[in-house]
DNA sequence: ATTATTAATCGTAATATTGCAATGAACAAA
DNA sequence: TTTGTTCATTGCAATATTACGATTAATAAT
């Protein structure tokens, strides 16, 4: 059905599957890293950057600013997107939390 | 098209979107939650954890199978799963160091 | 041997995602 | 005002994902 029953989950589950949705994708975690690379905002040359057509970037970064992870600042003719520092803290934060349960654990089985 | 040209991406950003994508799903991270929670073996009451159809639950598990972060045992009529502990801690590795690019990023802009 | 239990697989339906051509909107430059 | 630039949106086609009923395979229990 393509269709995932969230109401059946915690917030959290959600939450973690949301943010690591976000990142599965080649593109999208293409798109990040460049952001964190340029250290400021980059105008535009994603397209040229990344290789795919503009409306495909154009739709990434509206799942990527969907989920507050970068921002969009217009400047004249162009968009200025970088990462959203903020947001980006409190979700590493998260999927830390999620990716560190293996220090909790005490014995190998199996 | 649904269809991912992983072909113009390097292999770290494919590798981290395929992981990312594996925790996509509430399902799987209820999964893997339970698999820590648990701290040892599943014998299979994870379709009564979780909720899911046992169909369902069994595609999910064959998904973590795949990326290598579960391991299942057979024991008898039933499976024994739990948490391959050596690829989650390189799964670990991976994502952190992508999770963690920000911490190279020297001012805010925009 | 028959029956019960457990979990994988198959088949199928519904929804989601990916990608791009075409178009539109907003602004700058001429 | 016209033209060019940049990026968002629309519409559509193709593939992927999610979910589950039905079935199968393997073993255990009787």
């Amino acid at each position: 059905m393509g269709l995932t029953k969230t109401e059946m989950y915690t917030d959290l589950q959600n939450e973690i599957s949301l943010f690591a949705k976000g990142f599965g994708h080649p593109a999208r975690v293409a798109i990040l890293q460049h952001l964190f690379k340029i250290n400021t905002c980059v105008c535009g040359d994603l397209v040229n950057e990344i290789g795919l057509a503009q409306p495909t970037i154009s739709q990434h970064l509206k799942e990527l600013k969907h989920l507050n992870l970068i921002q969009g600042n217009v400047e004249g003719t162009s968009v200025c997107y970088c990462i959203n520092t903020k947001k980006w803290t409190k979700m590493k934060e998260i999927m830390s939390q999620f990716l560190n349960l293996d220090i909790l654990k005490k014995e190998d089985c199996c």
